[in-house]
DNA sequence: GCCGTTTTCGGCCCGACTGTTTTCAGTCG
């Protein structure tokens, strides 16, 4: 997939563009980026397929794009793109990154200070050279010197798994203060919004939206910019705060009254993408949308702006969840009434994929089953590596039977059904790690890659598509086998693997473990349209895995599934009917 | 450079905050 690549290209000529001043290609250029990186399919396998008429499909690739893009696919370089970077300074998409540094500023810079990279804007801050440049002062200087320093530091996109908690930490914290200090205020509308509410895998600023009333909003931002977590307060005003918390993420607060709490939440929360299309919706409709509210475009009065609700229904559309706010479809979707029933957290009934001391986990089957047994599961299956992980402390075949025995005892003392499996290594071959004599007494067996990444795709496909078709697989564990911020996904083609589990009836995992994320909301998107099933499981190594499982619910969630798509929402006499040496 | 129930030209989201300047430009989301 290389998407994200020809993304990146686009990005980073529209920043050039911005430097140069030329007006609005940027903008068409950073749209044409964000709905490529937003594209289900390869854009390569497009091209290939459809030529440079299939580029123009996707939204905002016109003649002139697809060109690029086509000039690009062919060989591995864009002539016009090349010339223009000619013309700006070598770091210039670096610059650009540094907050409070924008295409006027940089040119000035460039042009007065012939400063070009990052270690030239240091050099010029450190001599105090950039304070005695017009429109400049003492204070700019200051703050682009700690923009550098935030820049070195972190300018990484932060991941769900550490997001999530993070947010809801800093909102429990503001509460704790605010109680203290303004006792008789309401506290019930403080909300995570942006990326995080969407439950995107990384998010890059922590959002933070608070309703309250005038003459209690300064109160309520002075408890925020003075949070024991705060490391420094960027910015600082009546209805919007930006601090960078120690341990260097950035937070922002925005406070609104009641009347627009709906309002600024749905703005807030995005996509970008989407609430541009809404806004036009508006237009069309008679109103303006802004984050203060929905306003009749005659009278100038607001008719909605309270809650989300509120304005979805004004507009005459479906309330959309925010997980599916990203210009996917959900617009027309919500319009026809024809929205996904989203599969949600109280729908979860057991957890397909967890750990134990037997192979690399951190705890007793014991402990696990407890903790399983008090999250209300109905059933778990404990999936401990096969023999050749040996890294991870594989079972070998008496090992295995141990842990059989133990499992028997423990449906004994315990309510829950606990079912017998593994996370079997799918071998180079596409053979399984265990003979079929072992893997037929197993009540499910969850297939994995974990090693020979470095294959070609038609090697890894098929590979893969072998051991969907053994008829003793019955899930396969995070597909594409990434890893955030470290491992891309290893080649293979996704269509064929899909295509391969829909023909045997096999089970796709959505992996929970924050660094994974596997299948990704995308990739679930297209794999529901071969008609397949999916586990959200956590692959948890210790207790506090378990509560892992809302973020791949959210990818879930992104990816348009429903309860009935999820087999691990069914009840076990169902569940039995998805796996075959259950149903035998 | 893209796009179209305001359609093949003329728009393209828009409001808050900061710093420098003294009424506003630049940046950000």
């Amino acid at each position: 997939m290389r998407n994200r690549e020809i993304a990146e290209l686009l990005y980073e000529t529209a920043d050039i563009m911005e430097f140069q001043q030329i007006e609005w290609k940027p903008r068409a250029y950073r749209r044409a980026a964000q709905n490529i990186e937003n594209f289900g399919e390869d854009i390569e396998k497009v091209y290939e397929r459809e030529g440079k008429k299939g580029l123009t499909e996707i939204p905002g690739v016109g003649e002139s794009i697809a060109d690029h893009i086509a000039e690009y696919l062919e060989t591995g370089k864009v002539e016009k793109f090349e010339e223009l970077k000619g013309k700006a300074p070598s770091g210039t998409t670096e610059l650009m990154e540094i907050r409070g540094l924008g295409a006027k500023k940089m040119k000035k810079l460039a042009d007065e200070l012939e400063i070009k990279t990052i270690s030239d804007l240091k050099d010029a801050v450190s001599t105090h050279r950039l304070r005695r440049l017009e429109g400049f002062g003492e204070k700019s200087e200051e703050n682009i010197a700690r923009a550098i320093e935030n820049y070195e530091k972190s300018h990484s996109r932060i991941p769900l798994g550490k997001a999530l908690p993070l947010a809801e930490e800093i909102i429990s914290a503001l509460k704790t203060e605010l109680r203290i200090r303004t006792p008789d205020i309401d506290l019930s509308k403080i909300i995570y919004t942006g990326s995080l509410r969407r439950l995107k895998e990384t998010i890059g600023d922590i959002d933070i939206l608070a309703e309250a009333k005038e003459r209690d909003a300064g109160g309520m931002m002075n408890a925020f910019v003075s949070l024991p977590e705060v490391g420094q307060v960027v910015s600082k005003g009546k209805t919007r705060s930006s601090v960078i918390i120690k341990e260097g993420f950035g937070i922002d607060l925005r406070i609104v009254p009641p009347e627009s709490y709906g309002a600024a939440l749905q703005y807030f929360t995005g996509s970008k993408e989407h609430n541009i299309e809404l806004r036009n919706i508006a237009l069309r409709e008679g109103y303006k949308l802004s984050e203060y509210g929905l306003y009749s475009k005659d009278s100038g009065q607001q008719v909605a702006g309270r809650s989300e609700e509120e304005i979805y229904r004004k507009l005459g559309l479906k309330y959309i969840a925010p997980e599916l706010r990203e210009n996917r479809g959900e617009i027309k979707a919500a319009a026809k009434n024809a929205l996904p029933e989203l599969v949600d957290a109280e729908d979860l009934r057991g957890d397909l994929h967890m750990h134990t001391k037997y192979s690399e986990g951190a705890e007793s089957l014991e402990t696990m089953i407890k903790k399983a047994e008090a999250m209300e599961y109905e059933y778990i299956a404990i999936t401990d590596h096969s023999r050749s992980q040996k890294i991870a402390n594989g079972m070998e075949i008496e090992t295995m039977k141990a842990q059989w025995k133990e499992i028997e005892e423990m449906s004994k003392r315990f309510r829950m059904k606990i079912l017998r499996s593994s996370e079997v290594e799918i071998l180079k071959d596409g053979s399984l790690d265990y003979p079929d004599e072992i893997l037929k007494e197993l009540d499910v067996v969850v297939g994995a890659v974990h090693s020979g990444f470095a294959v070609s795709e038609r090697e890894m496909t098929g590979r893969i598509v072998t051991a969907l078709e053994n008829r003793h697989l019955d899930i396969l564990a995070h597909p594409s086998g990434r890893l955030l911020g470290k491992r891309e996904a290893y080649a293979v083609n996704f269509g064929k693997v899909f295509e391969a589990a829909a023909a045997n009836g096999k089970v796709m995992e959505i992996n929970c473990q924050p660094s994974r994320l596997d299948l990704n909301d995308e990739l679930i998107f297209r794999a529901k349209d071969y008609g397949l099933k999916f586990c959200i499981s956590t692959d948890s190594h210790a207790v506090s895995d378990l509560t892992s499982m809302r973020y791949g619910l959210g990818q879930a969630r992104r990816g348009w599934l429903e309860k009935e798509d999820v087999v691990n929402t069914y009840p076990y006499s169902k569940l039995k009917g998805v796996f075959k040496k259950l149903r035998d």
